[in-house]
DNA sequence: CTTGACAACTAAAACGTTTTTGGGTATAAT
DNA sequence: ATTATACCCAAAAACGTTTTAGTTGTCAAG
């Protein structure tokens, strides 16, 4: 029923031969033959099978994309963004994008040998480096091409795309600073993230530099990128006997748990309260008040990670294979300079 | 390299066959030769060639999804939850979830016709159908299996998963109205889409059934969903001679750009002004204030949609093809009781 | 002792490509 | 007239499975 090579070498009175090498631009055929090929091709409507191809020149051209959802609830927009530029890119250079969505860490290994074993694809795009990552152990391992969404210092040399989380922080928290906040928090990312660690180090040498000591009890983190964990954090901050004037949330969707907290303790947000997000999602500028935030290259980080994992599949030469990236603080009216103090 | 079944077969001393058989346990195989040769597999790390079994079986146990981004943006997390109940659906069955992003809506069709063509997939999942919709009419023309997300009264008939917006909406409207509210304005979906009438149906025959007229002037719809389309609409609303005193917005994304509109007159929201959304998004409940929304069984949707899909995948009958799906409104603060008139 | 039935296995074709090798026919060079 | 050189095309193998159609061997029944 489907038409295949066969069929355009029996209606043209040639060998498929023949016709597969017109259709692939092979210099032995000539320019009319070519021409004729391929305009019957259209004409009768032909694509090549994409297992057939792919069994032969062993060949997939498919990228493959496996999110882990902890909690059932990936409705973070940033991971929306990050998907949509990756899509774009291998839509724009030919390739497919196979994902696989796992309910559970546990089943996380199996979804990477079902695409990798299965030669299912050419190569993988790894998202969320962790410390010891079983998932790079095992790409290394297999010799199995792919990048990284995020740098993994210990876990071998592999090409990464990273947003650089400490300059990030520190322009966040400098911001809070300069703004007049003196008792800055932190809620930061899980902690098995690589990146966790880079964000928190900038927080920790701003506070530093700007002569303000490090007060352990400020610091705490969300185990999902949920608001819901942003609230249950900022509540926990809001708790201490000397809570702070501002923090700095290490996602949008959990600082935007965090803002309900602080303002369900009737705090003025961007005056009693100052935060500073990360991401910068659309929503960000849209919220009562508005949410300064550290914006992620978010689209050229999806498109980079993209391009760079073709160019090591077709065995092409990477200009650089390291690339991190600089976010931009977005200032908007949640870090508002400081009013007043805790106690009025 | 890569471990096959002839590996096999020559470790054991059996042939392909044998092996293959035993694999997908057919009955013309000894027990215990059968036993062996599963054994055997797990010990070398075999995995099947997916694009050796799909040239075949004419089967690649893989399901198809486009997304076609307007804008650039696709950040709406109801489409990332969708993905996710899909994705996960698709990994219970053992299937694979092609994706694919389209920046475009003119490359929207090389995008099936690669997918469904290219027999990349053996099914597609269409969501958001349109009037006249291309996609539906060349997969009926192709003959090939897919469900859609939304119904199509003219296009044919295929099985697809909805969920009742007319219902929705009068639930949405008739609240507004109890609270209150007499002029109640509507910001509708893309025309384009079949179920932007649906909804708009709710809206006119429940404002109706609650005695008040409809004022064209009144409806207003969006061209993406986007809270700065939101925003833009509700503008135009407010803008009016005769302002409205509420609305009802088909899309939470959208009703938080709305919602800004509205604060950014003065308005407070929840008293001189009432809003309800639709989909109820994770952000609606925490934004200021809360935002009353009509919720999708999102996640549902998408599981029922692939469970369907493979099952006319496989040939098997459907208990039913066509299923309608309740939304159930979420009251909070954005629809508070009215308080006072817009003039003040 | 043949026949048939059954169980357990094998041979071989097929799926639709790509690619290597090689063959034939012009044309050009010796 | 012979040889070399392009040029164009065809044959065939290969990729790793699945599946149809046997083949072998054993055992029971006739």
């Amino acid at each position: 029923m489907p038409v295949t090579i066969k069929n355009i070498a029996a209606e043209l009175g040639l060998s498929v031969s023949t016709v597969s090498k017109a259709l692939n631009d092979y210099p032995d055929i000539a320019p009319q033959t070519r021409q004729l090929v391929k305009e019957t091709a259209r004409r009768m409507g032909y694509r090549a099978s994409a297992a057939a191809r792919s069994l032969r020149t062993r060949r997939t051209n498919t990228i493959g994309l496996i999110f882990c959802i902890i909690d059932r609830h990936l409705t973070d927009p940033y991971y929306l963004d990050l998907l949509a530029s990756i899509g774009e890119e291998c839509s724009r250079q030919g390739f497919d994008l196979l994902l696989s969505v796992c309910p559970d860490r546990r089943l996380e290994r199996s979804a990477y040998e079902r695409m990798v074993d299965g030669k299912r694809v050419d190569g993988m795009i790894l998202t969320g480096t962790r410390h010891g990552d079983g998932r790079i152990a095992y790409l290394v391992e297999r010799g199995f091409p792919f990048v990284s969404l995020g740098r993994s210092e210990r876990d071998g040399d592999f090409p990464y795309v990273d947003v650089d989380g400490a300059k990030g922080i520190n322009d966040g928290v400098q911001h809070l600073i300069d703004q007049g906040y003196g008792r800055i928090g932190f809620v930061g990312l899980p902690p098995e993230l690589v990146c966790a660690g880079h964000r928190f180090q900038g927080y920790q040498t701003t506070l530093e530099k700007g002569g303000l000591g490090l007060d352990p009890r400020l610091v705490t983190h969300c185990d999902c990128l949920t608001q819901e964990a942003g609230y249950q954090a900022m509540q926990g901050l809001l708790e201490l006997d000397e809570p702070p004037d501002a923090a700095c949330v290490c996602s949008d969707v959990m600082a935007l748990g965090a803002m309900g907290a602080v303002q369900e303790r009737g705090l003025a947000m961007g005056r009693d309260f100052g935060i500073v997000g990360f991401d910068d999602i659309p929503m960000a500028a849209q919220v009562q008040p508005p949410l300064t935030s550290i914006r992620q290259p978010i689209y050229e980080v999806g498109t980079r990670l993209c391009r760079m994992l073709i160019k090591v599949v077709e065995g092409e030469p990477l200009a650089e294979s390291h690339v991190i990236l600089g976010p931009t603080l977005v200032i908007r009216e949640s870090s508002g300079p400081y009013q007043r103090g805790w106690a009025r």
